[in-house]
DNA sequence: CGGCGGATCGGGAGCGCTCCCAATACATCG
DNA sequence: CGATGTATTGGGAGCGCTCCCGATCCGCCG
């Protein structure tokens, strides 16, 4: 059926070619000590002249391992496909990669036959390890790497999930030191624009801020809750239906400063003054909370942190096997600027 | 240096355990004809209850194939990826090869370190053939790709192109059109905003817009052209820009949907009406083409054309071994909505 | 000058699968 | 009942690499 590679030279030719063993020239592509530098030179230039490239198939085979990790995007976050906060943790993670050698392989699962043909390929061994990006609560996928004794790390956990290593931000304290910082200057008429409440990152979110107004004595308000899916338009119709509702409102926390933006357009449509009137607050502090008009006052995630970590992580559980769970819960942090 | 694979039971051992031979046991799991019902069974119980899994990458090195392709961006189109477009296109590749039982791979290339590990990643055989999105003029991974005669398939070509197959909208002739339909009605002060004019499908666009204009005897006027980057905060900002220039603007052509929103706002911000005054065209016919008020008239790329072509192209390259170039100009459709 | 120990090297033994051909089993026909 | 043909099956021969152990080489000491 075709899908042949055309003919390569092989590891024993460039051995041959170069007069050396195979041995020596496997230690020569793969950097290992104990190779006189002459030989080293000779095997070097006859690679060169052969064009010689490993075969990876075979390396994997002999060498039990894949030199690749994938990263896998559930179909409950394809919405998040567009966010800054997907390229922003690709980035990150392509950056924490850098120097361990490995692959990062994206890929998509949208439906169960996609699901079960990345778990094929997995459990085949053509990674050494999976990332999730935040998973919906109900995807069996996280569970059937778990049992294929998988290295795993999830990105945000879900809802009381212990038995799988994960990296998260501190949602809850970030959004109750947002609404701590509205409180303090004075607002006292809070409402909230939370993201897709099945995502658990967004349901800590809301819950940060119930909190921070319980621990000020206005839990008996009114929620004055609008859910958005993090887009800016979602965010600029939650904020416009909040001020259809409480016209009153002074202080908003958004659910990532895209929605954010969204709702300092309706604001401005709706002739409110930020921060005069309203004070507002988004979460990420990605490049866009730079650029909105007035500059975003947000919670900050401290994205390099996270891919950093979901790295450490996963490559642990790669070098002793999966034993152990680990989570990392990384601290936000408060950026004032001038929406506030 | 650990990064070891668990103990999996081997194809050797189902046969055993069925009491069959390897063969038999391959021909199962390959869905090949030949194997007596009842073989079959007894093979697939065995698989059952050892929890079998084929070792993909002894799999890959004797069949001298990896059933898996790869979708590659590289660095200029990093801000594609924020893009209702790249989403689509991945969907729509995605949807192209669900029955063709190839993993599709995403790999980001934003460095020369990451272009050469993706190169030798995939000279070293773990995909079949490469996809790569619209790419830079000067990026050299398109020449190396076909150096090292790996089946490769460009998203929208680049200036002059011809010695790589690619799948291109009619970028000119859509632009054209959608120009065209605006002095039909009567428009007579046309501008356009450009997307970014080093990407080889925004000079396209830009050019249908100037033909066009010189068709209709109106090649004399000044260019009124603004670049965006693709992005509605820059779409706003070209538009602003373009009614500050020409205030007696009263068509234009955007190179997005996305782009087209920006210039909506600006309008609305600078009290003209859309379609009464100015009549604003878009690009590509995404969802967003419905959702902005008032509905968008734009180009239409067909995106399940353009991931079904590229998928067959890639398909015939793996198949004869990249022996030819093959290039597909997919047609684009004006749909007129309300904003013209 | 023989002997010793560490630095280099060579190549056998797999890794787990596909391909393919020879061997066997079973069915049909004269 | 034997012959002939076809459906199944078994398993040898690799695929190209890593691991690792035993062999070789070389500088230096006594």
């Amino acid at each position: 059926m075709g899908r042949r590679r055309p003919d390569t030279p092989t590891l024993e030719e460039v051995a041959a070619h170069a007069r050396v063993g195979r041995g020596t020239v496997s230690r020569v592509i793969n950097n290992a000590a104990g190779v006189k530098d002459s030989t080293r030179r000779a095997v070097q230039q006859a690679i060169e002249e052969l064009g010689y490239v490993p075969n990876l198939a075979a390396r994997s085979l002999a060498g039990r391992r894949a030199d690749a990790v994938a990263l896998v995007m559930t179909e409950p976050d394809w919405r998040l496909f567009a966010e800054p906060f997907f390229s922003e943790i690709v980035r990150s993670l392509g950056d924490a990669l850098t120097d361990t050698g490995l692959q990062l392989l994206l890929t998509l699962v949208r439906s169960d036959t996609e699901r079960q043909r990345f778990l094929e390929y997995a459990r085949g061994g053509r990674v050494d390890g999976v990332l999730l990006m935040s998973v919906h609560a109900g995807d069996p996928l996280p569970d059937m790497l778990a049992e294929a004794r998988l290295p795993t790390v999830l990105l945000g956990r879900r809802s009381g999930e212990e038995y799988i290593s994960y990296v998260d931000a501190d949602n809850i304290g970030g959004a109750r030191s947002a609404v701590s910082h509205l409180l303090r200057q004075g607002r006292r008429v809070m409402a909230t624009i939370t993201g897709p409440l099945d995502l658990y990152a967004a349901q800590c979110r809301l819950r940060g801020y119930e909190e921070a107004l319980a621990m000020a004595g206005l839990a008996g308000e009114p929620a004055r809750v609008a859910e958005s899916d993090f887009t800016a338009e979602s965010g600029r119709r939650a904020m416009a239906e909040l001020i259809e509702r409480y016209p009153d409102i002074d202080g908003v926390l958004a659910a990532s400063d895209t929605t954010a933006a969204g709702a300092l357009d309706a604001l401005r449509a709706a002739g409110r003054r930020v921060p005069e009137d309203v004070a507002v607050i988004g979460f990420d502090d990605f490049s866009l909370a730079q650029r909105t008009e007035p500059r975003l006052t947000t919670v900050r995630q401290p994205i390099e942190e996270i891919g950093r970590a979901m790295i450490r992580l996963l490559l642990e559980e790669m070098e002793e096997g999966a034993v152990a769970w680990r989570h990392v819960i990384l601290r936000t942090e408060l950026v004032v600027r001038e929406s506030t």
